[in-house]
DNA sequence: CGGCGCATGTGGTCGGACCACAGAACCGGC
DNA sequence: GCCGGTTCTGTGGTCCGACCACATGCGCCG
């Protein structure tokens, strides 16, 4: 049993065109804000209809690779560029959804990768940020404030932390995992009993951890942030992101 | 300074529609195995072209929350389906190419995740898919093996570790996140001097990990697997372009 | 010399047509 | 009555041609 089989290769049109613009860009010759031809240009050169040109510049720009422009100039037309949070998150929101993750691994992959940003923080966090993340700590104490912001603060205060980590790709994963949970957090947040008391207590974390961050304790941080998390997601249930409808997302699953 | 501005909502006809086949998997209306009408039928219950539409379908095709097949019966359709590894590896696949993220940022991130597959795995690995790292581990020890074949081999391995950590997020994560440096990976270990030499290097660390799993010593496995990782990008080199030659598909297969 | 409008080029959308494929239904022979 | 092959039907996949909206840039006209 040397290999395994593989799935023989789909040739539909759009895919074809696809790898095409892909191994361009993985050979170099396409890098971030190059301009690709025009739609009707390209499309006859690798010999394709339009639409299945297009398809494939619109997998291109749901990954994050490509954006266009209608219009004429220098910034009309179809641009490489690198913005894969935005697919990221998109993608594991919409998994997250399908249940093809239970909470439980997204709480294990926000604690591992947080408590990474976080000791990365410590090390290599620019003031800055941190001042910018204090005035987000700052503003989830204001008294009275709703769930809804009080959940977009925090979710922009552990994002800004990731990101001041210095990591790109481990910010772009964390971002996306907690957006990914973020509906699940908003309701847990409005569910709670005493929810200015809560609010004050993830504060007080908010506020420890920031100091942490600032003096350099980064195990001690991750620690905390780890408690903090695995805190918040002990009040989450599992359950459809949307309002109505019952569980049982125990479809069948793929392979 | 109250929200930042956000960009206007583009209303591109197909994103509508994709927010709108989105906000049903959300509902929950949506789950895996669902299929959705004919395109035929769909276009115009929304309003829109068939073409609009397919660029909506390919949109989730990418994210892999959709198939579709040709044909008629059961199995004909688009259909819900969860199969986020492919779109999580083509996305990282293609921005570590463009240069979104540093192969230190890839390095420390593969850090992080594996080492909590690893610990995961000596929790709670099913004896079948450790039997399963076994026979890859030997295939690696094969005398002779070429770089290409054990490249192929170890990547198996760590994703299948990251499997058996039974955390789906992690799992896909790690995979992706290998799959990624892997052509790098690929023309390190080519480069390396003595060849041989190294195989046996790795493979006696993957016997030790693969021990340590099996019985057990989590953390010990953590830390090796650290060390493991650092000592190959250790090897890497930032390289300007990608994976594959200058053209060609490069079959894995070439000698 | 300056302002205004049209020509141009871009992506975005649309409708229709045809193709390939695979199950389903049908019909014939046995 | 059963089995086989043939035809029908419905699905996604592709292609074509046309038009639309919009932003730029040029040229015309005042």
């Amino acid at each position: 049993m040397p290999v395994e089989w593989q799935p023989v290769q789909q040739s539909r049109t759009h895919e074809l065109v696809l790898r095409s613009i892909e191994e361009r860009v993985f050979a170099g010759e396409l890098r971030a804000g190059d301009r690709l031809p025009p739609e009707r240009e390209l499309a006859p050169v690798l010999g394709v209809s339009r639409s299945a040109l297009r398809e494939a510049l619109r997998v291109l720009e749901t990954i994050g690779v490509l954006v266009a422009q209608p219009g004429r100039g220098p910034d009309a037309g179809a641009r490489i560029v690198r913005n894969p949070d935005d697919a990221l998150g998109r993608l594991l929101r919409l998994h997250f959804a399908l249940g093809s993750y239970s909470l439980h691994d997204v709480l294990e992959a926000r604690v591992v990768l947080e408590r990474s940003s976080f000791e990365g923080a410590a090390c290599h966090a620019p003031d800055e940020d941190l001042d910018e993340a204090e005035e987000l700590v700052a503003g989830m104490a204001e008294p009275g404030i709703g769930v809804s912001a009080f959940n977009d603060l925090d979710t922009r205060f552990h994002v800004l932390i990731a990101r001041s980590s210095g990591n790109a790709l481990t910010s772009t994963l964390t971002s996306a995992v907690r957006e990914s949970v973020r509906p699940l957090i908003l309701r847990a947040l409005e569910a709670a009993e005493d929810w200015p008391a809560t609010a004050r207590a993830l504060n007080a974390e908010h506020r420890t951890l920031l100091t942490l961050v600032r003096e350099g304790s980064g195990p001690e941080a991750a620690d905390l942030v780890e408690w903090h998390i695995r805190g918040l997601h002990g009040t989450l249930v599992e359950g459809p992101t949307g309002p109505t409808g019952p569980t049982g997302p125990t479809g069948p699953t793929a392979p």
